[in-house]
DNA sequence: AATGGCCGTTGCGGAGGATGCAATGGCCTC
DNA sequence: GAGGCCATTGCATCCTCCGCAACGGCCATT
């Protein structure tokens, strides 16, 4: 809606792939060096990009500081962490934490396996909305319309043959997690890689988190991570009601 | 320099407190609720600001995702990252390893302690500049009169008793600390927490980051955490010769 | 040592976009 | 049902952002 904050918001993402120099970037933005340059420094002023010393530009440290400050905003990760680093204890397994945001889903909360497994998935990066289980539960939980139009937008990559193939599909997926309150990602993303997940519901019952439990079929099967559902339904109803205010918190109760 | 960016982006700080409504965003910028509206419009489209359901903004998501890409070019932190977490194994204490970055010391890396204790610290906040032995070692290495006009800005605020409490005096500390080649913090942050940390450098002998063994007196003395110095020592000088390409990486040397 | 090219930087006039005003509409309260 | 609060929109005015062109520093090339 405003072209100059939208050109410099623009160069954020960029950088994001790596340090630029001034010429890449108004390249990248279309626009003429010396725009570029004033873009530039404004960011820099507020501490968005840095300036090193190769005079190429990279992102810069207070994006670390902001990021921080809005994840210490989101209260729902605070309460649920306790719990996840203690069902991490009990299964070993890879524990993560997600929610929905303008039709993005990401993961806010990671609690690395005790196995010695690689896992790629970061704290802030966005998810594969058409077969990650998390996404599942949260768009499952999308008013009708929204979701129907939603899914129809979407793409459906075929990281596996085990992936959501289309809209259709993966509405009636949708489907059947909202009734049965929980989801899988059994190989839909990678091969290898099975995946159960519980919704973490506020006080009027709409799902505002999900949470899951991975693990390679190296170290358990398919079937043996399902019994696991239990135990991570527990914990995720844990979280709810903590986070609804049915459990005292720390707090002295009025 | 672009006053609208300007605007734009000192949204962002201010939701940092806390969400806002478009009324209270309009005052504290001082412009009309049209133009605020405008920006956090343009914010919101580039994912970096969130309407939350009471229709207030917060901080978005993609802040996250920006501030993660951003942590993963910072090479340092990659290659000093198994070196930390196999010190850590080694003492047990929490280690942190931080950069400069225009004027500011930031925590870029943390391997929490495996005590039963809190620390308060996260990646991506800044450091207590005046006394944390990380910014002690990556201001020393500033070229002098930059170091200078540099600590005159500086508030010197009393954390505790022991906390660095002038210019002169952080300057004198900074000379000593160059010349040893190491620093420690003595409760002039929290009254109990010790802290030792070695510089890392780069091929020209320049402080790149510095890392640190931090643990409360609870669990170690002073002395005690002293005599981890050696190792410290060891350990940032090995992720300096990997930095500076001395040691091979797994990448086929050409 | 001299030269050419590259890149970052600066000053400036014109044009396009951002600004603030005023008016509308939805929502909640009294 | 009335009043007030807040978000939202259309619009005319003015300001600010834009691209151009010229400068200057740096490096490589001859």
């Amino acid at each position: 809606m405003s072209q100059t904050v939208d050109r410099a918001l623009s160069i954020l993402p960029l950088l994001a792939e790596g340090p630029a120099d001034l010429g890449q970037v108004a390249d990248r933005l279309d626009v003429h060096k010396s725009t570029a340059l004033r873009l530039l420094r404004t960011l820099h002023e507020h501490g968005l990009v840095y300036r090193q010393s190769d005079q190429r530009y990279r992102l810069g440290a207070r994006l670390f500081a902001l990021a921080q400050e809005a994840v210490e905003n989101l209260d729902v990760r605070e309460i649920a962490h306790p719990h996840l680093v203690r069902l991490n204890e009990n299964c070993g397994h890879t524990v993560h934490l997600a929610v929905h945001e303008d039709g993005e889903v990401l993961y806010i909360d990671k609690v690395d396996s005790r196995y010695p497994v690689r896992m790629y998935s970061r704290i802030g990066k966005p998810v594969a909305i058409t077969v990650a289980a998390v996404a599942k539960l949260l768009l499952a939980d999308l008013p009708d319309p929204e979701r129907r139009t939603f899914a129809e937008k979407l793409d459906y990559p075929m990281y596996t043959s085990r992936s959501t193939p289309s809209a259709p599909a993966f509405l009636r997926e949708l489907d059947k997690v909202r009734e049965q309150g929980w989801a899988t990602d059994l190989g839909g993303h990678e091969e290898s890689i099975n995946c159960v997940a519980a919704p973490i519901r506020g006080t009027d019952g709409r799902v505002v988190a999900a949470m899951s439990v991975s693990a390679p079929n190296v170290v358990v099967t398919e079937t043996e991570l399902l019994t696991l559902l239990p135990l991570v339904r527990r914990t995720a109803e844990a979280i709810s009601a903590e986070y609804s205010g049915k459990t005292p918190t720390k707090e002295t109760s009025s």
